[in-house]
This record gives structure tokens, sequence and C-alpha cells, in this order.
DNA sequence: ACTGAAATCGTTGCTGC
DNA sequence: GCAGCAACGATTTCAGT
């Protein structure tokens, strides 16, 4: 766990630098720093102070999954046994490719889940096989995705 | 919506690029090649053709938001009274910027949501101020993300 | 906090294997 | 499908103000 004891204190500069590179993290700078009017190297100073403070953590190239056959979103909410086994069944989700997200949640389910699938063949065998085959785990309920509408990160 | 066609026939050393891109999105093409003992021209090819096959949707940077104030996630599944409400919902649903997520669902309820509040307060000023105003917006239930295990892409 | 300069890398297009 | 090369632009760092 990173400890985050830098105060961060971003202006409309700043905010124009992340807008660009969070939307496309291969962005030039030099073109950034042509629309803002400053250097690059004004830019990099900037991003440099961005990370040091914890607030960028990195970038990712996104990829579209249904390119690869995946087309089966779902969530799902698992009921386990004991309080005790969390850590044991976490640690077993993260071996199952095909889990992308996973929530310790308040609530009825004890963990929360996002997967991604093939197909609901695949999904069923996911969630027969693989998730109720864990120790702890006594019930699960499926919410697919039929379509995502919105998919961002927080405004800056 | 982009039209998909190409067929996607990726290797081992495709897999590489990407894994690594995926993990770092500006980590230095020629350092990958020095890896996979190819020219730096010849990943950027393969990048090429893996774009033009729809792989590659873009890159993003990733930002952390505790450091902006926001350490508040939920999952809020809403029930909306009647179908024909739904894209008007989900248009309301993207004028509030603490929505990340939005899906169609199956199961109990009509939409599914990913919040992103900077205290609980926020989070119940958000449903209530703004998602129980949205017209269609019977009722919602909220599941609060103690802590997140798990965070990923699919593996390629 | 920013500029300007210098070295390295990114990116594209070419020729040839 | 890849190497090697060339040309131009971008990245990155650092001294200087």
């Amino acid at each position: 766990m990173k400890i985050i004891d830098e105060k961060v204190n971003i202006d409309g500069i700043d905010k124009t630098i992340l807008n660009h590179l969070m939307e496309d993290a291969r962005k030039p700078i030099l073109e950034i720093a042509r629309n803002l009017g400053i250097s690059g190297a004004a830019i990099h100073q900037r991003l440099r102070k961005l990370e040091k403070a914890g607030l960028i953590e990195g970038s990712k190239l996104v990829i579209n999954p249904r390119v690869l056959g995946y087309t089966t979103l779902a969530f799902v909410g698992v009921y386990l046994d004991k309080a005790i086994s969390n850590p044991q069944a976490v640690k077993k989700l993260r071996e199952i490719p095909e889990v992308l997200e996973c929530h310790y949640t308040t609530g009825n389910w004890s963990i929360f889940l996002k997967i991604l699938c093939r197909d609901n063949e695949h999904l069923m065998k996911v969630l027969n096989m693989n998730i109720q085959a864990i120790e702890g785990v006594s019930r699960t309920e499926t919410f697919i995705s039929l379509d995502q509408q919105i998919q961002r990160q927080i405004k800056v």
C-alpha cells in the first residue's frame, strides 16, 4: 500500500494535461504544450509532480475484448459461509482470469465480482466449475450486462 | 459503432507487446523490441495491425481518485417504472459525473451503476438528489465497496 | 515554474531479404 | 513478416533564470 502524504494542488493547466492524457495516454506532450502555450519540459515537470503526489497511478493500453471473442460481461454477488474464509476465497478468485474486479461489499453478499466470459456457456462454466468450487462459497447471484452505456473515469 | 470485420490472428509476439503496453501504455517500444529481439519498426507494424483489427481501442492515463478526495465506491441497482424511460434515464445518468459505469442488466434491476463519491454523505446526496430525481426511477439498492481486491483487464 | 538545448526515442516510409 | 536505414518529430533531462 502506497502512502500518499503529499498535498495536491491542481490548477487548470494540470487539469488540461490530465484530461488530455486520460483520453489518450500516448498523446504527444508537445501537442498539449502548444495548446497551452508552454514548453514540453514544463508539462513533464507537472507530470512528475502529479506522479509524486500519487495522483497519476500509471497508464494502460485499452483493448476491446469482443475482438478476442469475449462478449459476456456479468456481475456476480457471492455469499460466503464464514468471514474467516474471505482472504482465501479472494486468493482463489485471483487465479480465475475471467474475474476482472473483486470487491468486499456491504449488503447481502460478502464479495462482489465483475467477470468477463466468451459467451453464456463459458460464464456458466466459470460459475459452476471455478467460483462455486471455492471453499466457503455457498451461493452466487449473477447479473449479465446486456449493454454497457457508460464507461469513464472521474472528472478531474 | 465501429464495425470489426478484420480477422485477428495474434501470436506470442503480439501477446508480449500487448501485455507490456496494457501494464504501461508509455513503455518505450524499443525496450520491448530489445526484449523480443526484433526491431522497433516491427513492433510498430504489429501495433498498426492490431489497431486496424480493432483490438486496440486506445490508451488511458490512470489516476488515483483517493488523492482527489474520492473514497467511496458503490454499486447501485436501479428499478425503473417503465421500459420506455430507459434511454432518457441513461441520458440523465450521463450528466452525473459521479456515475462511472452504467449497464442494462438481466435480473431485478433495469439499470446497474458504478458510482464514485467523496464520502458516504456525498453518496447519499447523489442518490437522493440526482439519481432518485430522474423520471422513471422508482427505487435503488446500493452496495458500497469496502475494499477492492482485484482490478485488471482480460488476459490476452 | 518555466525556457532552451542536447541526447535519446518514436514513428513512418522506404528498400531488400 | 522482419531488418536496416533515413528523416523528422517527440520525449526526457538538466542547467540556467
